[in-house]
DNA sequence: TCAAAACGTCTAATTTTTAGACATCATGTC
DNA sequence: GACATGATGTCTAAAAATTAGACGTTTTGA
């Protein structure tokens, strides 16, 4: 487990540091979010721990939002935990809605903190989990559209695939499947990719 | 459009009614969530605006936590904001982890809030579409798993049954797509359903 | 090591598919 | 309404595919 912890002021992220090595097994630091695209191109990071206000002209969170829409962008995205002093509620929402996994004011408790990090990163997972089931499901989908358009002789040969496949290439199996004739399956394998008789 | 305002300030109540009529057909309001499932069970509310505070021993927004989720138990449920003059950041954020659209407080801004509405409506539309092509696609998922254990006799006819309904019963068109002669065609579709040759 | 199962190949009988032809019926276009 | 175009239902005879069964060899698993 990787953890990025990324806030301007040194001691907090110290102090951070400190809290969550042991929990993670590798705890990154950075003063300041310019580099952290680079950091999670690795792809190894699991969750960010993301302070809101870098710019110390500008306490609104924006910086902040900036970083987790940034973040976010990538459908690989590790789970990301914002934390401010400046935190009000609508800069809590807004924060949610574009995606982040929690939003804690400091100061923080140290082992509130480790657990909203745990949950962030099980809640991160499952979105993962659903967002690949989606795309497995539409693959499916596609599937279904194509056969549409597939001439019977080239629906056969992909379910004769299929079923040879699904019986680790066991002919004589995959033909009492298909309840044809074995030479028959002998035949059909045989056939060059598209052969139009005649 | 059919808004459901629930607040127990008889005050505030008219005056969010005040606010939306004219921007939604209904607007019906409530001094208690008690009645919120049966309002509910018709499906026809697009959207809640709920207050988090309903019993004045408890200012901690529990109540409204606990309608939400209830309000979102359901697959066809509404647009929720909640709306709070009580609010803090780790309320507002349970609120959108548990499914709330927004998250408002009080005193509001009645454009603001319209706005808000809208918007959740949108979102809460996004999800539902989003939702029901996942299950759509996952009954194409369930369909190819079927598909492994048919008989080729029976992926022919099926598919043939598929084509010839894509084709409106055009049997020569059909026959064409399906790259097999039109008599073929016939003397599959004179099949009884289950015809184990031999 | 040994038996059961799978493989590759063959044959001859059976069944299916095919192209083509033909009259009839529906379609919609002028 | 007349007419052309395309779909339908049916037939034939030739071509092609499928079938059961058989046989010796190779793999597999116990």
């Amino acid at each position: 487990m990787k953890l990025l912890i990324i806030d301007d002021n040194e001691a907090v992220l110290r102090s951070l540091k400190l809290v969550f090595t042991g929990v993670f097994d590798h705890v990154v630091t950075a003063k300041n979010p310019q580099l952290l695209p680079a950091m999670l191109s690795a792809g190894d990071v699991d969750a960010v721990l993301l302070d809101m206000n870098f710019n110390t002209c500008r306490l609104d969170g924006s910086d902040g939002l900036f970083w987790l829409t940034r973040i976010k962008s990538s459908p690989s995205a590790p789970a990301v935990v914002l934390i401010t002093a400046f935190g009000d509620v609508p800069l809590a929402v807004e924060a949610m809605k574009r995606g982040a996994e929690d939003f804690v004011t400091k100061p923080w408790d140290n082992d509130d903190l480790i657990d909203k990090l745990n949950r962030a990163m099980e809640k991160c997972r499952m979105k993962k989990a659903e967002q690949s089931a989606v795309s497995e499901a539409n693959l499916y989908r596609e599937r279904a559209d194509e056969r549409k358009n597939m001439t019977l002789e080239e629906i056969k040969a992909d379910h004769i695939n299929n079923v040879v496949k699904e019986c680790g290439g066991n002919l004589t199996l995959a033909a009492s499947r298909l309840g044809i004739n074995r030479q028959t399956l002998y035949n059909q394998m045989k056939k060059p990719p598209h052969t139009h008789m005649k």
